[in-house]
DNA sequence: TGTACATCAGTGAACGCGCGTTCACTGATGTAC
DNA sequence: TGTACATCAGTGAACGCGCGTTCACTGATGTAC
């Protein structure tokens, strides 16, 4: 394939050169989202973006840098998706639905960058051993979760007894629905809601 | 790294040349094993098998082919360990708790096996759209997931009166459960039995 | 039983490719005087 | 206001690497006569 580039960068004016780390992650994501995880090569973002690879070393450590960055940058996308849903409703159950179903609909929508957030290569998150859910990725998304347990609970609607345990629970449903009909697609599932609604009632105790 | 071939391969026989492909196919399966789905590359996979990599071209079309069958090949071990958790026990519920036990201990064992298993790059399963839950790869996993719950709906101690949708989210389930602790290894997770009896329990509507 | 030959199971060198990374450089932009 | 200069935002050529794939080949093994 040949591509021709026919708009020239004009370059960044002097002090505006952390422009260009925008373009780069922008680039990034719009990679991944487009080719899937493992076309994330320093050359292809460069080419996206319009610039030479070196370039990219001013603004990021390596490729792994990177990749850091469209990571932290999906999970705030999908943190933004869950915010949006949530707004719609004052329902607490209402509420907990339409964040399960913004997150099944974040990861039809964007499977590849669904895919470059929970697929790790050696770990996703890092090394470290002592993070908590406070400063790991997902959490503001696992925050939604457990809020909207939380609000059931309070409202008397979900039958919990351990919020945070059930949220887990909960989390781990909508991310096998996520990731188990991306896997096997040719499966015969029923349509969506049915079975999200299946997960959400009985591992969230509604009543 | 510097790796020497100590033991010099001895030719199979004429007309026994088809035990390469099993050679093959084994390193293949170690190879992804010991360091994960991008290591598989038919030079390493030579490297690994003690031959030269056009050799592997007798026994397979190419890296997709050998992949292939590393898939398959993953997807018997898994159920030969659902086989063999089935076969220990007699009660309904305690075959389909250990059915469920041994998926997530295969997850846990054989992490990079699982991630080749359910991680596609376009599409695992093939491109054609006519499959169905018996052609599938994972289908005898289903089944298994399937028998256990229509034996409890039988015995009277499952209230599910759909058993293939409820075997669907139970799979979806114990799938989260393995691919979401394996992506987000960093999450105060509670200890595995009881966040899977929880799903269990609900999802397959134990009574 | 002996020998020429066909076949089979692989080898080894070579290719072009895209990759990450390095390095010296260029040329526009702002600044000091 | 004019000019010399430092700085900044990138460029472009080059490197070594591992990869998939090709091709002509080798040498042991079985077979026909």
């Amino acid at each position: 394939m040949l591509v021709i580039v026919s708009t020239s960068r004009t370059r960044n004016r002097r002090g505006e050169g952390s422009r260009l780390r925008a373009e780069i992650l922008n680039a990034a994501t719009q990679l991944v989202m487009d080719n899937g995880p493992e076309a994330l090569t320093l050359r292809a973002i460069a080419r996206r973006a319009g610039i030479t690879a070196p370039s990219i070393y001013t603004h990021f450590a390596g490729l792994d840098a990177v990749r850091e960055a469209v990571v932290a940058n999906g999970f705030q996308m999908l943190a933004n998706y869950l915010q949006r849903a949530v707004e719609g409703h004052t329902d607490p159950v209402a509420r907990l639905r339409a964040v399960c179903y913004a997150y099944v609909a974040f990861g039809r929508e964007h499977p590849n960058e669904y895919a470059v957030l929970f697929t790790h290569e050696g770990q996703l998150v890092g090394e470290s051993a002592d993070l908590t859910v406070d400063t790991m990725h997902g959490a503001e998304a696992f925050g939604f979760l457990l809020d909207g347990i939380d609000q059931c609970v309070a409202s008397g609607v979900s039958r919990s007894t351990s919020p945070a345990h059930d949220a887990t629970a909960l989390w781990v449903a909508v991310h096998g629905f996520v990731a188990l009909r991306m896997a096997v697609p040719n499966f015969p599932w029923p349509p969506d809601a049915g079975l999200l609604d299946t997960l959400i009632d009985r591992v969230a105790l509604l009543t």
